[in-house]
DNA sequence: TCAGACATGTAATAAGTTACATGATTAG
DNA sequence: CTAATCATGTAACTTATTACATGTCTGA
């Protein structure tokens, strides 16, 4: 996280409120971060010498507090990404909901799928809305756009693609089970 | 993580070692685990009276652990599905240092794509290898299978198309940067 | 007047990662 | 003989999430 924050006030100075939204115009796809995260990362990167802050007063009931980065902090984000290890996970319990979706009612598993979808276009449209700004990205900036557009253009067709087939098989299943079910001599379940 | 060997569970039973091992054949692409927060949940589950342990001489130094859900665990299972979030959330080192690029040297950045993408290959390989196998599938598992297989397929593309492109962009600005600051008056840098 | 943007932060909790510690068997 | 696979676990550390706490200004 504080990589990340000095990552954000390389292209400018910001406040902690500004690093979020900067965030989620440009990267929310490959990274997610709440205040409770920013805000502590913010101090701890003050505290090291790498950001200074100023305040202002802002049009808030707070004086904003704004972050620059510093000549040691330019350094040591350079020496970071120099170091760093090019690791990419995944959480998803999207994934894990339809990965078990025989334990579902397909009702559930459709939404999930419907809001999954919902998500991955909000994302898509921010994405989109960037690139018709006028102003030209920098060459990563465009490049990780076009990685996040790429991937989640493909995971929303898959999904639009598959949900029908996928869900009248998790329906088919469970009426199979059911008559299954009905005659077994089982002792402990319906 | 509980949930999620509570969920393998579902599948048999297995041993943490196992658990780890169906992991990485069936669901790594979308999240990734280690022994440390294998062992410490399985332990909790069975405390929880979710799982039963029963131990077995195996061909390691130490008797296998296996873990089998109770009757209790595929209620807790299926009543968590019910409530989850289908939340989704990347976590790219790779993406921060692509956003980054311009801070990298070229060499570095082209290095961190071509990890990258051997990453994506093999993810891939593994989850064509899983449908290869012959026995089918359940619909969950191979939804998901497929729906990894899109993404990592359609972010290999992406990588593939745009190497080339984007190293060059990165050394182009590389080089004016270069020229430009040698004919400003800096004081401070070089 | 009411929601939403602006704006900052803390504290408690939950979770995951890494390194450590052990050691037999088997295939090359 | 050596590397890999099988196999389990703990402890320390780092990190993120969530809920809480505060409060103004602007536009509908």
């Amino acid at each position: 996280m504080r990589t990340v924050c000095l990552g954000i006030l390389s292209f400018g100075e910001a406040t902690g409120y500004d690093i979020k939204q900067r965030f989620e115009r440009v990267y929310s796809h490959f990274f997610a971060a709440g205040y409770g995260s920013i805000y502590p990362a913010l101090a701890e990167l003050a505290a090291a010498g790498l950001v200074t802050r100023r305040e202002e007063a802002g049009t808030g009931a707070r004086p904003r507090k704004i972050y620059t980065l510093t000549d040691a902090g330019r350094r040591a984000l350079a020496e970071r990404l120099a170091a760093a290890e090019p690791h990419h996970r995944v959480h998803s319990d999207f994934a894990l909901l339809m990965f078990l979706a025989e334990l579902l009612e397909p009702a559930r598993a459709a939404a999930m799928i419907d809001r999954r979808l919902a998500d991955i276009r909000a994302h898509l449209e921010r994405l989109t809305a960037l690139a018709r700004e006028g102003a030209p990205l920098p060459a990563g900036v465009e490049f990780t756009r076009g990685l996040g557009v790429a991937a989640l253009t493909a995971t929303a067709r898959y999904l639009e693609d598959n949900r029908q087939p996928f869900l009248a098989a998790l329906k088919a299943q469970r009426a199979n089970r059911k008559a299954h079910f009905q005659h077994l001599p089982t002792g402990d379940s319906e």
